[in-house]
RNA sequence: CGCGGGAUAGAGCAGUUCGGUAGCUCGUCGGGCUCAUAACCCGAAGGUCGUUGGUUCAAAUCCUUCUCCCGCAA
């Protein structure tokens, strides 16, 4: 089919791998490059990059909502639009554009997490399953007819950011089923169920602390679930440390409370966890033990 | 010039204020103890103290040049 592919992060770059080798993408929509890191330096988003590679033209349009954007569209005549993580809201001009209308992936089994935060609020939660859809974009958030579904197992120990990557590239592969489908008329949109919706917003740092009163169950989801982004912080030794790896373990105690310094375990409300892997600020990433091993920790302290 | 932390043994840190023999915890290797061990005891190896130049009898430490790493903010 002929198709004009609108994504901005790495989430969606699989999606327009696959569909660039089965279908002919006339042009790529991602977001204009921002400056990023310390250096403020311009970067381009992952999708450009990838487009850029398949030799397919990048259009940056600050918004769809002007006339110029949507009649640039509207000359690559497109059967359908697929849309992945794009970042901007489509106005109804441009979802009532393509013949096919445009087709959205989503990183959960609508309706439930419709929203910005899909695939880290899973993990927030403790889900053990979760998946990809497609529907039919419509004005709403992510209130599109459902086309199709996949489901996968989120790991004990799993991240969000290793869940991202398994479900972009089951996006990807989905969206060239939901294609075929649509083309042949194989499949029926099913309306969503309102009463089973539910929302989910930006992640952002506040999201960091770690509560140490919650269960460890809590806090364990929590240090995967802002894995890589914003990351589970903790005070240890006085310094502020990010948490980047750690599992449930035995023992309990007063919530804070370093049960062990060797292996690194903190009692939580109910329960314990077991740091693994730590970054003090202003520092790499290291192992528990190693951060133990240059530091006065004793059992007993209490973090809170 | 956005703010800030950092570079010392394989890892993590102290030592820099006030210049004077390179330290700690862990790991590694060897030995011992033990039914046994990631436990314990004894011992050993391992560092041109990030780079450049300077001050000095003497620099990890003071002054100077540069490089790299990271946290915050965006």
């Amino acid at each position: 089919m002929k198709l004009v592919f609108m994504g901005t992060p790495d989430f969606a770059v699989p999606a327009l791998e696959q569909l660039a080798a089965r279908h002919e993408v006339v042009a790529v929509f991602t977001q204009p490059d921002k400056p990023v890191g310390r250096k403020q330096i311009l970067t381009p988003p992952d999708v450009k990059v990838c487009a850029q590679k398949l030799n397919i033209p990048v259009c940056q349009p600050g918004s769809m909502k002007t006339d110029e954007a949507q009649n640039q569209l509207k000359s690559f005549a497109p059967e359908v639009i697929v849309v992945a993580a794009y970042g901007q809201i489509l106005p109804k001009a441009v979802l009532d554009l393509p013949k096919y209308g445009c087709v959205n992936i989503h990183g959960s089994l609508l309706p439930k997490y419709r929203g910005a935060s899909p695939i880290q609020q899973a993990v927030l939660n403790g889900d053990r399953v979760t998946g990809v859809t497609t529907m039919l974009m419509d004005v709403g958030l992510d209130t599109g007819d459902i086309l199709l579904t996949r489901e996968t197992e989120i790991g004990e120990n799993e991240t969000a950011a290793e869940l991202f990557d398994r479900l972009s590239v089951l996006g990807g592969e989905l969206i060239l089923e939901t294609l075929d489908a649509l083309e042949q008329g194989a499949v029926t949109p099913r309306k969503q169920d309102e009463a089973l919706a539910t929302h989910t917003s930006k992640i952002d740092k506040s999201y960091s602390p770690i509560d140490f009163t919650q269960p460890a169950s809590a806090v364990h989801n929590l240090i995967r679930g802002l894995y890589s982004w914003p990351m589970a912080t903790a005070v240890i030794g006085g310094k502020r440390v990010k948490v980047h790896k750690a599992r449930l373990s035995q023992g309990s105690g007063k919530a804070g409370t370093l049960l062990s310094v060797k292996p690194l375990v903190v009692a939580c409300g109910e329960g314990a966890v077991e740091l693994l892997e730590i970054q003090p600020e202003g520092k790499k990433k290291m192992t528990a033990a190693a951060f133990a091993a240059g530091h006065k920790l004793q059992a007993g302290d209490n973090l809170l």
